[in-house]
RNA sequence: GGGGAUGUAGCUCAGUUGGGAGAGCGCCGCGUUCGCAUCGCGGAGGCCACGGGUUCAAGUCCCGUCAUCUCCA
């Protein structure tokens, strides 16, 4: 049901704000009414591997809207990053095309953990809109969940919007929840006209969504009501300045004008707001996403996240190229993109270079694959047609996108069977739709869901009395509390001993729930138990930790700001450390590193450990990685004033108690990324053992002392190259005497041509084919048969100067019958075979056999 | 996670039912030239990714591992 409404002036709206006012004003708007500012999360969620990246403002507080965590604050108000692309909307194709599909977008949300509900979170919507955003009442209108009466009177009373404009809609559009259980609701939107001059469905446009979560639902359908209900709301922010700023689309709003203009310039065309300004579109959409994406930690990759990256990176420059930009694209967008946007995001404003570095990478890859799938779809033309499998083949296996088969097969006027390709296609989907089937089953049969996050106390303690709360299908025991580390920011899980049952691993579902893996009769739920750490080993790895914190302060001394953390593995016996590097580490460089770290374990710096908030963290000054979850509590580790990381892993006292540090290796794991490995204290002094036994056992095998290993292999090496050299001039002057003797034993064969037939003293198979060589070119015209016994085995070669095949001579037949009594077997080609056998006793026999064969080919 | 492809000289690559490891570029030396480019001659440089297996014989066939590229999710 459409209402009318007057259209006083196609002007619209009264102030023109940016989209960087909306964003403040929004964001201040809800901070005055008693909301905390948080920080947009990363574009990539923390712990929670269902989801490839973050697409909507609630993610980052899932946990809490579940219950599972607290936050020391009931209100929110974030203007969060989002990514959509591939999953279940598959949007890529429509970005561009329409008014308002993005890959990357922002969302502005309010949040409200049981503190407020509707009553508050529906009057303010409407405030913000008409008040601060001045958009005229008259204009809107609000939906709500058919059987909400609650909303559709506030919204009716307290707000004063006429019940003709309050529309009920059914499940699909005024229902959400967040999976098939958990937390649910009925929400209400609110819709703006945008007037006559908008047809269709771009007309009225949806523009605040308000989720009402008050329900939880169960597995089997039921729906309890929440006691404390919650508040879940998505503004997105490109669709509002749309409106703000009066114009037809997204696009044309100053949150993306900038980067269209900077394709412009590159395309030297301007850009067109029509549908010739598609490609433009595109570009500036999938710019904006892959600096976020980069931004955030994300790497073009072969699979999950790095390779959507690299999916929509490739798919601007095919459009970069497209209009002709020489050069490469992206990377050449990025100032556009963080000049935009990088006030409200400093993470990409400091990271602008790198992130250009890094796109500039990939552009490059993609330009091989190009030229390379080109080479062979010429060859594919050239050697017949182009089926649907070709062309799959050329897109599946060698990265040939579709459009630029189909490009060139209508240059050529070739027909593209697309059929073929879609069906190929298919099949690919099925083969992995089959595969996440199977481990869909595996999540779904965890039984972890419900309990509570495990109290971990092993910061302090090292073995304490807990309860045993349940024991997993696989056998992992779950406590109330537990000293126990489990796997978790690289830092391998504890061992020790449950009553005496080994514990063999520690793991931490991404919720905290502690998983101990025992060896042995796990104790019953119920139980009370003694639960003790291995002590020793904990302790070589708080070492491995500590250093790792040094190691990678050093490496960002040495190599600059750009070195970060990329991943580690922290076990009792070696540490692994990636991080990102824009170019190997000379040896030099790495000498520095690991004079640094020793430096700072021999300055005995005190570690020390605080609780505190994120914010207050980050104003310290900590190092906080990719993906560093945006709760409020975090640990920050400072070692003197030379390291400041969140981290929550176990450490040593003071960085003395690490000993030593010596770095093993370091090499490149992948485009931009590198891995250093590391070994401390008592694994310095296994390492140097191991050295010097290595040393010890070459001495003594080279009947030398450690010291004078080197020059003495040396000697040896060169001594061994001379003896060599020597024994092949020998063996050549032998054999060429052998040759001769042979040669003078030639006997007829057919019309001048001869034949030599001999056993020699050859080494190998190498050797009879020289002899070969140099007797068939004494012979002129002829034949060689020639065996040889070595170790107890026989090697057979037949050689015919080129002149005799063509006569019915065939020396692989002819090697065959020798082979044949010798108790082997072989062939080869007319004019060269070889063979072998394993009865040297025969050996003339054999001999004599082939020459009864080349006898006959010439009908002897 | 599941498919496909590739791995041979410093680089780019060729190598046929399994039977002499090669080309071009680069490098070193000599020659041509006033000198350089070019050209000619000569030379060095290879556990044919790694580990098993089949075979008389494996760069080549089979299995596994690793690395790189690529598609699907």
């Amino acid at each position: 049901m459409r209402v009318a409404a007057p259209w006083p002036s196609e002007g619209g709206t009264a102030a023109m704000m940016s989209g960087a006012e909306i964003r403040e004003s929004f964001l201040s708007f809800f901070e005055a009414r008693g909301h905390r500012r948080v920080p947009s999360s990363p574009l990539v969620p923390a712990d929670d591997p269902t989801l490839l990246f973050t697409n909507a403002g609630m993610v980052q507080f899932k946990d809490v809207f579940t219950g599972r965590a607290r936050l020391p604050y009931a209100r929110a108000v974030t203007s969060q990053k989002c990514m959509r692309a591939g999953g279940k909307h598959n949007d890529l194709e429509s970005v561009g095309r329409t008014p308002r599909h993005h890959t990357f977008f922002e969302m502005l949300g309010n949040f409200s953990f049981g503190d407020y509900f509707k009553e508050a979170a529906i009057p303010w919507a409407w405030e913000f809109v008409t008040r601060d955003l001045g958009l005229p009442a008259d204009r809107l209108k609000a939906t709500v969940f058919r059987d909400d009466d609650e909303a559709a009177a506030i919204w009716h009373r307290a707000v004063g919007l006429p019940e003709s404009r309050i529309e009920r809609l059914g499940e699909a559009d005024n229902f959400w929840a967040m999976g098939d259980t958990g937390p649910c609701g009925p929400c209400s939107e609110l819709h703006y006209d945008r007037g006559p001059a908008f047809r269709g469905e771009d007309r009225w446009l949806e523009l605040w969504n308000l989720v009402f979560m008050q329900f939880e639902r169960s597995a089997d359908g039921r729906m309890t009501p929440l006691p404390r209900p919650s508040i879940d709301t998505g503004m997105g922010l490109e669709r509002v300045a749309s409106v703000i700023q009066d114009v037809p689309s997204n696009y044309d709003t100053d949150l993306f004008l900038p980067v269209l203009q900077a394709v412009a310039t590159l395309a030297r065309q301007p850009y067109d707001p029509g549908p010739a300004g598609f490609p433009y579109r595109v570009i500036a959409d999938h710019a904006r996403a892959c600096t976020f994406l980069v931004g955030d930690g994300v790497r073009p990759g072969n699979e999950g996240r790095g390779y959507v990256l690299r999916r929509i990176a490739r798919r601007a420059m095919r459009y970069g190229h497209a209009l002709g930009v020489a050069g490469p694209l992206l990377a050449q967008l990025v100032p556009a993109v963080t000049e935009t946007l990088g006030g409200a995001y400093p993470e990409v404003a400091e990271q602008g270079e790198a992130i250009a570095a890094i796109l500039r990478a990939e552009e490059e890859r993609f330009a091989v694959t190009l030229s390379d799938g080109l080479a062979r779809l010429e060859r594919a033309l050239a050697s017949g047609g182009l089926d649907g499998q070709t062309a799959f083949r050329l897109y599946d296996t060698y990265g040939l996108p579709v459009d630029v088969i189909e490009d060139v097969a209508a240059e050529r006027g070739l027909p593209f069977d697309r059929t073929g390709f879609e069906a190929a296609l298919d099949q690919q989907r099925q083969r992995a739709r089959a595969d996440r089937r199977r481990r869909q089953i595996r999540y779904a049969a965890t039984e972890l869901a419900d309990l509570p996050a495990t109290e971990f106390v092993g910061y302090k303690r090292l073995e304490g009395p807990a309860r045993v709360l349940t024991v997993t299908a696989e056998g992992d025991v779950i406590l109330d509390r537990t000293p126990f580390y489990g796997e978790g920011g690289g830092q391998v899980g504890d061992t020790g001993s449950l009553n005496g049952v080994h514990v063999v691993d520690t793991r931490k579902t991404p919720r905290g729930v502690f998983l101990h893996r025992v060896d042995g009769p796990a104790p019953e739920p119920g139980r009370r138990v003694k639960a003790v750490v291995d002590a020793p080993r904990r302790r070589a790895i708080a070492r491995n930790h500590s250093a790792t914190h040094l190691l990678h302060r050093a490496l960002r001394e040495v190599l600059g700001g750009e070195a970060h953390q990329a991943g580690s593995l922290v076990a009792p016996d070696r540490l692994r450390f990636d991080y990102t590097a824009p170019k190997a580490p000379s040896p030099s460089d790495l000498e520095k590193v690991e004079s640094l770290v020793n430096e700072h374990i021999l300055a005995a710096l005190p570690v020390s450990t605080v609780e505190t908030g994120l914010d207050e963290a980050r104003a310290m000054g900590a190092m906080a990685l990719f993906g560093e979850k945006y709760g409020e509590r975090v640990r920050v580790v400072r070692m003197g004033d030379w390291s400041l990381e969140l981290c929550g892993g176990t450490h040593v006292g003071n960085t003395a108690e690490i000993g030593l540090f010596k770095l093993l290796s370091d090499t490149g794991i992948g485009s931009g990324v590198r891995r250093v490995e590391a070994v401390t204290a008592f694994g310095v002094l296994h390492y140097l053992a191991a050295r010097d036994r290595l040393i010890e056992e070459a001495a003594s095998a080279l009947k030398s002392q450690p010291d004078a290993v080197a020059a003495r292999a040396r000697e040896l090496v060169a001594d061994l190259a001379a003896r060599d050299k020597e024994l092949t001039r020998l063996a050549a002057r032998e054999q060429h005497a052998t040759g001769q003797q042979l040669l003078e034993r030639a006997q007829p064969l057919r019309d001048g041509a001869r034949l030599v037939v001999g056993q020699v003293p050859a080494a190998d198979m190498d050797a009879l084919r020289h002899l070969a060589d140099q007797l068939r070119q004494g012979l002129g015209s002829g034949a060689v048969l020639l065996g040889a016994a070595v170790d107890g085995r026989v090697l057979l070669l037949c050689a015919l100067t080129p002149d005799l095949p063509p006569h019915g001579l065939h020396a692989g037949k002819a090697v065959a019958a020798a082979a044949a009594l010798v108790g082997g077997g072989g062939g080869g080609r007319p004019d060269m075979a070889q063979a072998g056998g394993r009865d040297p006793s025969r050996l003339a026999e054999a001999l004599d056999a082939g020459t009864r064969a080349l006898r006959e080919q010439v009908g002897q």
